[in-house]
DNA sequence: GGCGGCAATTTGGAGCTCCAACTTTGGGGG
DNA sequence: CCCCCAAAGTTGGAGCTCCAAATTGCCGCC
């Protein structure tokens, strides 16, 4: 790092260091603005922006009043996981597996499709579908919000024992799906989304935007949106059934 | 949005809204702090912190000397795409369909296995390795780093034709790959990753840890690297072969 | 010994200012 | 007519300050 680079940057650097090397360990307290200005000898401005960098990153969490502290280490729950043949595992299998208690709520409503879900399912727009909101809970946490749009002919209650039995529930409809396809991004929460998982401030979401088809037709396509820093996606490909 | 809310949010919700529905177009400045100031009635810290919160976001970049502008709409590359039978498609294929030039170097050197990669491949600590470096690109522009570790025995060199041809030539050498694992994941980049990336600030990448396994030994592992604004994952999951 | 309330500390919002480095633009000179 | 340079504008780093809201610890009172 060249010596030219903006004092704030050596202050996050230092203690990005320490954090990551297990000297501050998750839980302990980072030295307040007061005392960064003392001990790198930098402006309040430079502490302040360092602790915000840190912040941002997902590093460190700051409590008005209290102190900004080292952040526990993420709990990496694998939330999808796909075999073969039995498509997909229920959500709260592996939450399960981890110790944790699975639970979710959804509702569902009649709907217009807009531009981007008529696209996804190759509908005209405005074109009737059922729009079916999910949160998910580990432990009572919000981990994952998932908005499905379905063409309204398919519609139907979620399963009871997982809102992810569709592929079994087209099939008692006749609707046989044969692929999924998926794209996952990250980007930035928007503040329903921060307010709904309870996420801290700089904490980006993973996308999850899913399609089930039936040959060449979408029939089912969702939004699933999961805090960033503290799951990861499982994917497992079985090669040879 | 509550009026009591910062008055910094009140000016990034205004521009990100002018931007969401189009009123400022890809390309389009966004107004100066100055003229922020006297737009909003803001001090300067507000409007500064606004441009710099709508940048993290990724939505608008800032050219020292020039302005603020709004981002490029993201460019959206499938990287990975998964058949049943044909396993991966060749890096390459998905950018190619979307007319740009598939490139990648790569520089493959013995090494020790870490701790963390050591568990990864059920190797003992400081096992012999083979680690190979990529760097992916779509017309010369960085897209994708990836570092792969190979158990020592079965390390060879990437095929020509793909560098992930890996499924083949372990196949050629005995070892039939039955299943693959990812975890997918964001996280901030390292600064050397925002270098040879050439991130912007505040953009983050997606993290993808793959293990390659043959029964229930792992024969490979690697970090895949993306831009996490401009790129999104695909998965295309064949339920019925 | 226990409890309530006050004072010190801390974050986070907001204001102002100065300056270095870089772009852009326009005008003047060759 | 074209080129180059200087002036004006802009970002980003850095400094200082004030204040509201929240937490924590301590002191004194019951």
């Amino acid at each position: 790092m060249a010596t030219s680079d903006p004092v704030y940057l050596r202050v996050v650097a230092d203690i990005r260091r320490q954090i990551v090397d297990g000297s501050l360990p998750p839980g302990a307290p980072i030295p307040s603005r007061a005392q960064l200005t003392r001990k790198y000898g930098v402006g309040e401005t430079a502490a302040r922006h360092a602790l915000r960098v840190l912040a941002a990153e997902g590093l460190i969490v700051g409590r008005v009043g209290s102190g900004h502290y080292v952040r526990d280490r993420p709990v990496l729950l694998p939330l999808h996981r796909w075999r073969f043949h039995d498509h997909h595992a229920p959500f709260g299998a592996d939450i399960q597996s981890q110790g944790a208690r699975a639970t979710w709520e959804w509702r569902s409503e009649p709907a217009e499709a807009s531009p981007d879900i008529a696209q996804r399912l190759r509908l005209d727009d405005s074109a009737p579908v059922t729009r079916t909101h999910y949160v998910f809970r580990g432990d009572g946490r919000p981990v994952q919000l998932a908005t499905s749009y379905e063409p309204a002919e398919f519609s139907g209650p979620p399963a009871e024992e997982s809102p992810r039995g569709l592929v079994a529930r087209l099939s008692a409809l006749g609707v046989k799906v044969t692929e999924i396809v998926e794209q996952v991004y990250t980007r930035v929460p928007q503040p329903a989304e921060s307010d709904t998982l309870a996420l801290p401030a700089g904490v980006h979401v993973l996308h999850v935007e899913r399609t089930h088809w039936a040959g060449d037709r979408p029939v089912e396509t969702s939004d699933i949106v999961i805090p960033g820093d503290r799951f990861r996606l499982v994917y497992a490909h079985s090669l040879h059934p």
